[in-house]
RNA sequence: GCGCCCGUAGCUCAGCUGGAUAGAGCGCGAGACUUCUAAUCUUGAGGCCGCAGGUUCGAAUCCUGCCGGGCGCGCCA
């Protein structure tokens, strides 16, 4: 019923060449001096070296670099931490620009490194621009990622608006660390909610052919946004389906108010910049027969009966009667009880088209990843019963949960009631505030905590408002590049940067390079709001840095009088604002040229 | 009652999947504007990381039990 939008197949040509960053280098400096000591003996072949890890310090008097080798290898080596620590000394020191090992705390190798090995990082953000941060531990891993998913009976409101970006934001990521993404959104076009889509619709339909239809009866949709959809079916079918009975119409209404619904939808994901590869129809699904194979599988595996479920705990629903219904032993595989593939009157269940659903999607990937509302939590265990036991627990499975959205405007909520169709929609939000404030503010706190959103903040110029924040700092570098270019001034080569770093140049330039490590990691915790706080970071140490100039005109970036220095600050400047302009990539935001 | 999520500075939150002396912003105190965009920056005070055990070289992070808050509990979607 949907066709799929045409998904851009990823030609490997234009695949950028991946850089080896610092830490991969390193990384593997430290990999080989583990060889040297598997060589020797002194530790095990059979090591394992997945905790072995290699970061940046919390601490900058530390070290540029420091791994946690010796204390995590101690054990299977048998020895004590420090003894090893010692071995990897000597092993380590003879690594590229290392100044200097040395021992620390429990058995840390703290690594020094000479100006030479972070003016390459530098050169390499400039060669890979855009690039920068991409890589490739997601290479042939194939990622579905189903977000938004709303039910195609209105307009988006701002309750879809934080899954929606979420979902865009973390498919990038991984569609930056060489996944094969699929971004997918279910449309739940199967329950009842769509008939009485339909029959609103029909309502519509009526008023359009001149009836007066009077108030909306409870029950119904009242939005005024199924007014075209009633005068496209009045144009369609004229007086035709006026006083025919409900059969004759609903299927083609529904049919009809879903595409228009749908229409809708995306139109409002499209203000957001977010645009899925393919919408799948639960109807559809349904029709093709994918739910009774995938029952015929469960069954086949002894993983359905026939039984009567025990009556829900806590507020007893009134109409509950013990009824044999036809149940997924989900209780088997984590849940706490056995949930119902199908109704007593022999149709599926949601929960049992969305197994088969997932099981659909396990088919193409080697991943799964659903965004959901924190008000779906009661129902994880059982989806992932159900792609355990449907894929035989070879597709991962993560539900990411997204907690809600608090608005407000100047400090007083905004209250919105679904009954009453009085809802602030996400077309409204965006026209008011911008793609870009939305989408970063979505991302600016841990999916699974809570977001204020304050309207009067958000479009606040302050640095109260990390949006403004970030963009700012990218402005004030395209601004200084400016000014620079009028001066006669450009940013240096790389082999022209060595001796022009103080220490305050060279933490901004080494936080700048830890963009690879962060895309990474947030990549790998299915965590997109990592970057917010990473560029927050990124844009803080820079404008400290610039700020300097201000106390002391000897520190500003462009200088004429020494242009040498001036040109090698310049190309870390630029730098930064390319690592500013990557991160807020990844987020769906436009980095700013001037405000 | 059961399940899931959360509990970190007065407030809002980070904390790199177990690392070194727990961080940032707001707010409060004290400073820097003939600015490369002060739409910014510097600096000070402020903490039994909810409580109690456990796991180990090492716990805010993992496990168990409490306490407190949010969400959920259906043949709905």
């Amino acid at each position: 019923m949907y066709r799929p939008a045409v998904r851009a197949v990823p030609d490997p040509e234009l695949k950028p060449p991946l850089l080896q960053t610092i830490f991969d280098i390193y990384a593997a400096e430290v990999n080989r001096a583990i060889d040297a000591l598997v060589a020797a003996g002194t530790v095990p072949a059979d090591a394992n070296r997945k905790p072995v890890t290699l970061e940046p310090p919390r601490d900058p008097t530390h070290g540029d670099l420091s791994t946690n080798a010796a204390m995590v290898l101690a054990k299977p080596a048998k020895t004590n931490p420090r003894a090893l620590a010692e071995a990897l000394k000597q092993e380590l020191a003879a690594a590229p620009h290392v100044e200097a090992v040395e021992i620390a705390g429990p058995g840390f190798l703290n690594l020094r490194l000479a100006e030479p090995a972070w003016i390459a990082e530098l050169a390499r953000i400039g060669e890979a621009g855009a690039h920068y941060g991409r890589s490739s531990f997601g290479e042939g891993v194939r990622a579905n990622i189903e977000y938004v998913s709303a039910n195609p009976t209105g307009p988006m409101h701002m309750g879809h608006c934080r899954g929606a970006v979420v979902g865009d934001a973390l498919a990038t990521l991984l569609e930056f660390t060489g996944h094969d993404v699929i971004r997918e959104y279910y449309v739940n076009d199967a329950g009842g909610q769509v008939d009485v889509l339909a029959r609103s619709a029909h309502l519509r339909y009526l008023e359009a052919l001149g009836e007066d239809i009077g108030e909306i009866p409870e029950g119904l949709y009242p939005g005024d946004y199924l007014k075209p959809v009633g005068d496209a079916l009045a144009r369609e079918y004229g007086d035709e389906l006026r006083n025919a009975p409900e059969a004759d119409w609903l299927p083609t209404f529904r049919r009809k108010a879903v595409d228009a619904m749908l229409e809708l939808i995306r139109t409002d994901l499209g203000k957001l910049g977010i645009h899925h590869d393919l919408f799948s129809s639960e109807y559809d699904l349904q029709r093709s027969g994918a739910v009774d194979r995938a029952e015929a599988r469960l069954r086949e595996m002894g993983h359905v009966y026939e039984g009567v479920l025990e009556p829900p705990k806590g507020e007893l629903p009134d109409d509950w009667e013990p009824v044999e219904l036809t149940l997924f032993r989900a209780s088997e595989f984590g849940d706490d009880v056995d949930r119902p593939l199908k109704k007593s009157d022999g149709s599926w269940t949601y929960f049992g088209a969305d197994a088969a659903y997932h099981l659909q999607k396990a088919e193409q990937a080697d991943l799964l990843i659903d965004i959901w509302g924190a008000d779906h939590a009661g129902t994880v265990k059982r989806i992932k019963a159900a792609v355990e036991a449907l894929t035989g627990g070879k597709v991962p499975l993560d539900v990411l949960l997204v907690q809600m959205v608090r608005l407000f405007r100047a400090g007083e909520p905004v209250k919105m009631s679904k009954r009453s169709g009085n809802f602030v929609t996400l077309a409204e939000v965006v026209d008011e505030v911008g793609k870009d404030a939305v989408r970063f503010m979505m991302l600016s706190r841990r999916a699974d905590a809570p977001l204020d959103f304050d309207f009067a903040k958000v479009k606040e110029q302050s640095k109260d408002n990390p949006v403004f924040y970030v963009q700012y700092a990218h402005a004030r570098i395209q601004s200084m590049l400016r000014r620079a270019e009028a001066e006669g001034l450009a940013p240096a080569p790389p082999e022209d940067c060595a001796g022009h770093f103080d220490e305050t140049d060279q933490a901004l330039l080494q936080l700048a390079a830890q963009l690879p490590r962060i895309v990474r990691l947030a990549a790998e915790a299915h965590e997109p709001h990592r970057v917010a706080f990473f560029l927050e970071s990124l844009a803080a140490a820079f404008h400290a840095n610039y700020n300097r100039g201000n106390d002391d005109p000897a520190l500003r970036v462009v200088r004429p009088e020494d242009a040498a220095r001036s040109n090698a600050r310049l190309a870390l400047n630029r730098a930064v604002g390319q690592v500013i302009a990557n991160g807020l990539g990844l987020m769906g935001v436009e980095p700013a040229h001037e405000m």
